[in-house]
Formats: C-alpha cells, sequence, structure tokens
DNA sequence: CGGTTCGTTGAGGCCCATCAATCTATGTGG
DNA sequence: CCACATAGATTGATGGGCCTCAACGAACCG
C-alpha cells in the first residue's frame, strides 16, 4: 500500500523526482497520501554537498531541518578541552536535526561524513505542516522517539557494555538501520574513520582499532577498503546483546 | 498569562483539583486553556504508590502514560549478565513512558523510587487528543525533544567525562530541572542509593561512593539524610562542563 | 617525491572495577 | 530493651580494561 501511494506521488508531480522517497518523513505509515504530497511541495530541491562539511556549526542557530536523502552525517558535540561526541550517526532518509523543529539551536554540530545529498524544510513550514496535518505531526513525534530509542540504547553501550560489545552493537545496528527490505544486513561501506567511531563510542581510536581486531580474528567480520563484511550476524547479535526491536523497523519482506 | 490559564482551569471544574498542574503535560507553553481542559478531563485521578513499584515491568506492553505527579522514578534496562542501567531519571512533572505514545513495548522498565503519585493517559485516548488539538500533538512532541536532548547530554557524559564531572553533571542538572522558578537549586532531597547512581552514571556503586566523597572534600556539596546541598553551584557546574540551555526551562522569575 | 591522513602495533600507566570487610541505620520479634 | 537481620554507606587491597604516548606502515594526493 505504501507503493501505490508512491506511485500516485510520482504521477503529479513528473517535474521534480519527489525528493522525499524512502526518507524517513514520507515513509512514516502515519502520513496519508496528501499529507505526502504537502510535505513534497513544502521541501527545497535537492542538493549534493561535499564530505566533512558542517550542515550546522556546533552553538548555531538553525531555522530548517536538514534532511539527509544520500550519504552519511553526523551530529557531533566538543567539550571545552577538545574531547568530542557523536551522539548520533545519519543515515539515508534520517533527520539530521529533528531538534530544530522546536528549539533555536539543536545543542550540536551536524556535519556531512561523505558526499551527501540534502533536501531542507524550514521550521516555519514544518510547524504549519504539523498544525494543519495530523499524520504529519504523528510522524514528527513518531521520529523523535525512535531517535529517542536509540539514544537509549547507545547510552546502555556507553554506560554497561565493554568495547567490544559496544562496537558490535553499534555494527548491528548500522547494519540493521541500511538493511532493504529483503536483504540480510551482512555487507555495507563504514565511511567512518576509528578516531570519529571511538567519538561515538566513547573510546580512543586506539582502542577501536585493537577492538577491530579482535573481532576479525574471531572470525565474526572482515573489513577492507571501508567495507565492513558482518560473516556470522547471528553471532555478532549475541555477543553485543543485540536486539533490533528498539529500532522500530517495518520487518523485512519475506523472500 | 500561565497564572491565568491556570485560574481558569480551576474555575472550570472545582471538583477535582486539576492533576495535571506543575506538569510538564500541562506547563508547556503549547497548549491553550481548552486543550488544557481536554487533557485534564482525559486523565485518570491520581493515585498514590509505594517506592519501588514498577509501573511497567521491562519488556511488558503499556497502553497508558504514567504522569508522575509527585515523587521519583525511573526508566530502567537491564543486560542478560545482570547488568543494569538507567536511562532516566523521572521527577514530578515528568511523563514515565513516553514511548508508550507510540510503540506497544516502551523498551524500558519503569519503576518508583519513592512514594509517588500517578495520573495515567492512555495511549488511544492521547493519540486522539493529539490528532484534535495541535498544540496538545505539538507539546508531545517538545516533551519528545527536551527527553532526547537530556539523553544526549547523557551519553556525552558516560562517553567523555569522569566519573567526578559525570556525577557533578547528574547533580547540576537534578538540581535545575527541580528548580522552581526563583529560587536557586542549592539543595533537594535525592533518595536515590548509591549502586541506583552507579547504575545512571555507568559506575559502580563504590566508585560512587569515592567520587562523592571527593566532591564533598572539595568543599562542592554535603550530602546527609539522603538531602544534597551544592555549597558552590557555579564552581560544580564548572567543573561538570554544565550549562543549562539543553533542559529548555523557563528561566526562573528575576527577584 | 614529500606531505598528510589514517591504520596498526608496542610499552607503560591510570582510572575504575572487583572482592572483601567493617560500620551505621533501620526494622523486627522475643 | 536487646538480639538479630537486612540494606546501604564506607574504606582498603588488588587487578584489569582502556588510555596515553610513541613509532611506524600504508594509502592517497598535489
Amino acid at each position: 500500500m505504501d507503493v501505490r501511494s508512491d506511485l500516485a506521488a510520482v504521477r503529479q508531480r513528473p517535474k521534480r523526482p519527489s525528493p522525499l522517497s524512502n526518507t524517513r518523513l514520507a515513509d512514516s505509515r502515519f502520513v496519508s497520501p496528501e499529507e505526502r504530497d504537502a510535505l513534497e511541495g513544502a521541501v527545497s530541491s535537492s542538493q549534493s554537498i561535499g564530505p566533512n562539511i558542517d550542515l550546522v556549526r556546533e552553538g548555531d542557530r538553525a531555522d530548517s531541518l536538514f534532511i539527509i536523502t544520500a550519504g552519511w552525517a553526523c551530529r557531533y558535540m566538543t567539550r571545552r578541552n577538545g574531547a568530542r561526541h557523536l551522539p548520533a550517526l545519519l543515515l539515508p532518509g534520517d533527520v539530521g536535526n529533528l531538534d530544530s523543529l522546536m528549539f533555536d539551536r539543536p545543542g550540536y554540530g551536524l556535519r556531512t561524513l561523505t558526499q551527501a545529498s540534502i533536501v531542507t524544510l524550514s521550521r516555519d513550514c514544518a510547524l504549519a505542516l504539523a498544525a494543519e496535518h495530523p499524520g504529519i505531526a504523528r510522524m514528527f513525534t513518531w521520529l523523535a522517539l525512535v531517535e529517542n530509542a536509540i539514544l537509549r540504547n547507545w547510552s546502555m553501550s556507553l554506560g554497561r557494555r565493554s568495547s567490544k560489545e559496544r562496537l558490535a552493537h553499534l555494527l548491528c545496528e548500522l547494519g540493521a538501520r541500511l538493511e532493504e527490505r529483503g536483504t540480510r544486513p551482512c555487507s555495507f561501506a563504514l565511511p567512518l574513520t576509528q578516531e570519529q567511531l571511538g567519538d561515538a563510542l566513547g573510546l580512543t581510536a586506539v582502542h577501536v582499532n585493537r577492538t577491530m581486531r579482535d573481532l576479525r580474528n574471531e572470525g565474526l567480520l572482515t573489513l577492507e577498503s571501508r567495507t565492513v563484511t558482518l560473516l556470522d550476524v547471528e553471532r555478532l547479535r549475541r555477543t553485543a546483546g543485540f536486539d533490533p526491536v528498539y529500532l522500530h523497523r517495518a520487518p523485512p519482506a519475506q523472500g
């Protein structure tokens, strides 16, 4: 049924390819076809951006939502002593700074990790759409609560998991979030330096390196030219204590 | 202006004292007086519960929101090896399981820490109210995003702060969240065992004890019969790297 | 070819965990 | 009133997981 609304949207605006396809905004089961069209009409056109570019600098104001339609990005926070922390990794389809829906300043920086494609939606537009369309309002709440669930599991990792479990858990999560319907989350590009992985996991780059080597030596994964291959997803999930329920994804289609 | 709507609500329902006063639901600047009345009419009557009682057991379904009108509660998660983690502390006015607004299972347990008063709001009711009243929908999104901001700062603590900074940061946050308008956040009851503090901070109870002693010895706080007194809030905030902006509280009234 | 970024490995040290014992406060039953 | 049990706070001794510092290798690029 999602496919049907997809086709309808494409038919109605043949001039601009619908930029929100496969996006967490339009994917949601809560937005009706008309609501989706309203969203499509409100977002900017797609825009390509290089890697390591700040979409929002830490501490700055942001008056628009940045929706990442291709490529990876991250949120980052910096301490006064220079230590950095990544509270979120954004994958294709994610909203980079959902907090800007309500706050002048998101409280973190937003930066691309790879070449990326972005569409923007101004806060005023988004709030107006949410006020008019209950399904859109509900979709924003849904997105915020899913982010919440992911953050909660990251905090569980940081507080109570060993470095090996933490890294394994992150890789399981990324695999599951990248998973296309019907495919196994077994191999994907991981465009993060070990330092960035460390900033997400609360570890140093050196220790990420050693931990990754341990996982390789245990036959759980291989890593070549920034592509991870999970050799035994079940065993990796067991060692990580990973249960994908918290991601609240649609179950992959059978067959 | 909030005071005015408050009075109006009281006048309109003299029989039941408005249970949502000073609650994150009704406090929000987004809900109109009528919307607030709609909320007041939808929640259950207040209910008193003892300490250490599960409102939602870990892994269970929950079909209602539990709003904590008095007392403290916590969310908890348990690993298969028995390690526990507290991803949130709930103070008077907070929604204990906001995630139940969208998910069958919140993904954590919810338990009282002290004697507490609770009102409940069924998910179906909450969703219906949100669909009908844009201000209520916006308020839920706002609440989810504030929770998000708090979680993000906890993950920053867990990932990149020392035990002393972590504990100091938590105490600063609790003080700020408890702060009544116009009072300084300098002294409050802390109804947590050191083990529970450790589960929130990613530390052991023993290390919480030593860290607390260090803070005492530095003249930053005193602690007697479960009441902390922050002796030098400014210095404590500096050592913690605490900036209350992320809590998105109304600034305390001047004078 | 030199420069830069990132990955890899080793040596040593510190922060916090672990194990264990003692102490206090509180409550309970005789 | 006291003997006893229990939960929580406190302190010491010891060990380990991860950090720090350092060096080197590999890949990429102007």
